[in-house]
Order: C-alpha cells, then structure tokens, then sequence
DNA sequence: CAGAATCCTATACGATACTG
DNA sequence: CAGTATCGTATAGGATTCTG
C-alpha cells in the first residue's frame, strides 16, 4: 500500500521499510547521528535547551555534571548537525546564547515523551 | 491545573513538574536508566527485537559489529532492568530466545519515532 | 564569561580463545 | 549454539590551567 494513499504508516512498518536488511547499519549516517544523540551528553543537553535559551554557564548548571570539555564538544558536534544554534554577543564579558533550531526542537519533541516515560518508570525498574 | 482534571499535560510540562529544579540530576534512578537506553548498542538491541524474538545468534546478526562481550553485557542490563526476557530451551545444542517485556515494549514503541526521525534526516544533518 | 589547550586515566569496548 | 573468560587498547571523558 502505497503512502501517498493518506493512510498512515506505523513508525514500525516506515522502518522496516527504511531499512529493507539490517536497521541501522553499521556506518550509515542514521547510525552517526543516532550516536550523536545517545552520546553520553547529548540528551541531557537537548532537553535542557528545550523551549528556552541558556548561556553557557546557564547550560553547565542545567546539566548537572558534564565537564567544560564535554558541554564545548557535544554543543560542537550538535551545532555543526544543525541542531543548536549559537549567538555570541560582541560584548566584554563575553555573552553567548545557546538555542535549538527548528531541527533540534522536533527532535526533542520526541525525546520529550521518552523523558517522561524515564522519569515515571525508573525507580521501580532499578527496584530489584 | 490539577491533572485529574482530565486536561492532558503535554511532555515539557510533565517534565517541569517532575523535576522542579535541574532535570535528571546526577545519579537519580531515571540517569541511570537513560544511560542503560543509551549506551552504546543500547537502542540498536531494543529496535532489533521490536516485534519479535530472536536467537542468540540471530541478534548478534541483526545488530551490525556488535561483538559477543557487549551483546552480552547489553541484553543482562536490560534483563535486570525488566526490558528484556530470556528463555532458555533444555535441549542440546542450546537454543535460547531473547524478546521484549510489555515494559520493553513500551519503551520500543517511544523510541520507534525517533528512530525513523533519524533516518529521514540523517544524510541531510551530515552532508556540511 | 566563555571557552581552548593540556594532560591524564578509567573503562568501555573489541579480539581472541575457550567451554557446557 | 550460546555464551564466559582473559587480555589488551583506544578513546571518551575528567581535572586543571590558561586566555581573549
């Protein structure tokens, strides 16, 4: 059945059909991407920019633990896949924005729903 | 706004609510189970058992270079996590199948839209 | 204030070999 | 077939210092 016929796809049949073989291949740029969000920064710092704007040093308290190195290099790697844009100020002090582009907030508008499903579900998973 | 009130709170204001200061601080069960989904090969296994059980050998297969140590590793976290089940057949030479939970099931069927998020915008992100 | 640069190390991870 | 055990290493990541 074709798509253009207004019935929608399961998540899990549009998959499928995305990768006929093996899903996520090794390699392929859904793998790197895939890599970039699940990287050990990457989701905290998605969320924490969610509908709003953080100053660096706004970012590194909303993202309890992550190193100076850490939050350059994953802000890096997320604004050079169009995820986050950055605003420098030409003023001294230095004053930079950091916010998510519109790819970054579809992005985490499904990470949101994940979040939540975490946050209700852990204590009970670690439990035993 | 009570929740009761069978007013559906969206994702970001649960998320608010749920963590009224920093989200997801330092070792609170919820990072931990987020570092359990995101490591490595962590979604990779959750995916390739959506809908299905597969063999030992069969997953090992359908996770692209995943290699025997972390397959293993992987599949006992979320085993220990309620995820995952294992089941063993007493028969000679071993048979044993591994498929998702009801809880994994629910974890899978959040994941599945970001997954094909990915895979639609993967090259694009990459392609500067 | 917002980083870059350096140094250092833990551990996550892979390769290989072995076994019930 | 479905793992475990051992070993070795690369690199992800942290701590610290420095600067425009």
């Amino acid at each position: 059945m074709p798509v253009s016929e207004s019935v929608r796809e399961s998540p899990a049949t549009e998959l499928s059909r995305l990768f006929p073989g093996v899903a996520f291949p090794a390699g392929c740029p859904s793998r790197v991407v895939l890599d970039h969000v699940t990287s050990k920064w990457g989701v905290l710092v998605l969320i924490a920019l969610a509908d709003r704007t953080l100053r660096w040093g706004e970012l590194r308290r909303a993202v309890e633990g992550i190193s100076e190195k850490m939050l350059a290099q994953t802000l890096k790697t997320f604004e050079a896949d169009g995820l986050v844009t950055r605003e420098a100020l030409p003023v001294i002090p230095p004053h930079v924005e950091y916010s998510l582009t519109p790819l970054g907030n579809e992005l985490v508008a499904l990470l949101q729903p994940l979040l939540v499903w975490t946050a209700r579900n852990a204590e009970s998973m670690l439990a035993r």
